[in-house]
DNA sequence: TTATCAGTTGAGCAATCATTCAACTATAAT
DNA sequence: ATTATAGTTGAATGATTGCTCAACTGATAA
């Protein structure tokens, strides 16, 4: 994900445009985290996993009997949801239940099937 | 991105919640989509692409300096980005001037900012 | 204690992806 | 016509990523 600062290949057209956009724009970092969100959403297992767990909590069984996946590979995932802080999880027993860590999952979601029905 | 369809590797633990999350699911086919369309945000450059369109429409050259990259690696982005139906271009003289296709992509924008202050 | 089952983890592999580079098109200026 | 500039494109490359496999932890049941 790191990115060097190289040279761009051209000379300013609209230095007043760019400038201007240049103004209002948000750190780098800003955009790193964005970019992080967004790549959680960017997976179509990930994506069903996030959509299960917004209807109700699932242990790991559970989700990969769901989507026909090992449970390996759900853990995987799992932890990359964990680690994006998007999900939260919970032992009790020989199981791990899974749900989503806040509501604003489900926001983001509604946006994008919105835009993309 | 095609998946296969595998076997998983254990016993139904919940078959209810199973089954009643599977009832409301949607298709394969719209997670794809949702993910295709995150998979545009899921990027440091597409999602500075996307925040400097969401201000004022620019041409390659300028978001390239904006950005400091080459107008080759920018092109390629918006390739994507057009590809995927998030920015419209208009060619004019020499230089190609790219804007939002909508306002939606700004909505999309606005619930990720939410989230990651 | 031993066996079993839920879940995690790390290495390895194949696929995907972002950028570079060089060659190209098209428009404008001389 | 020639040259210069804006932008696109395809191949090549290095990095990232999703899944598999096998080995592991830890809790329950025997």
């Amino acid at each position: 994900m790191q990115r060097k600062t190289p040279l761009c290949d051209c000379e300013v057209i609209h230095e007043e445009v760019v400038k201007r956009v240049r103004k209002n724009m948000p750190k780098e970092a800003e955009f790193c985290k964005l970019a992080d969100l967004y790549k959680m959403f960017a997976d179509t297992t990930r994506v069903r996993i996030l959509w299960a767990l917004s209807s109700e909590e699932m242990c790991v069984c559970d989700i990969a009997v769901l989507l026909g996946m090992t449970k390996s590979a759900i853990s995987h995932q799992l932890r990359s949801l964990r680690f994006a802080n998007l999900v939260k999880y919970d032992k009790r027993g020989k199981e791990v239940y899974y749900s989503l860590a806040d509501n604003r999952v489900k926001e983001i979601f509604k946006k994008g099937f919105e835009h993309v029905r």
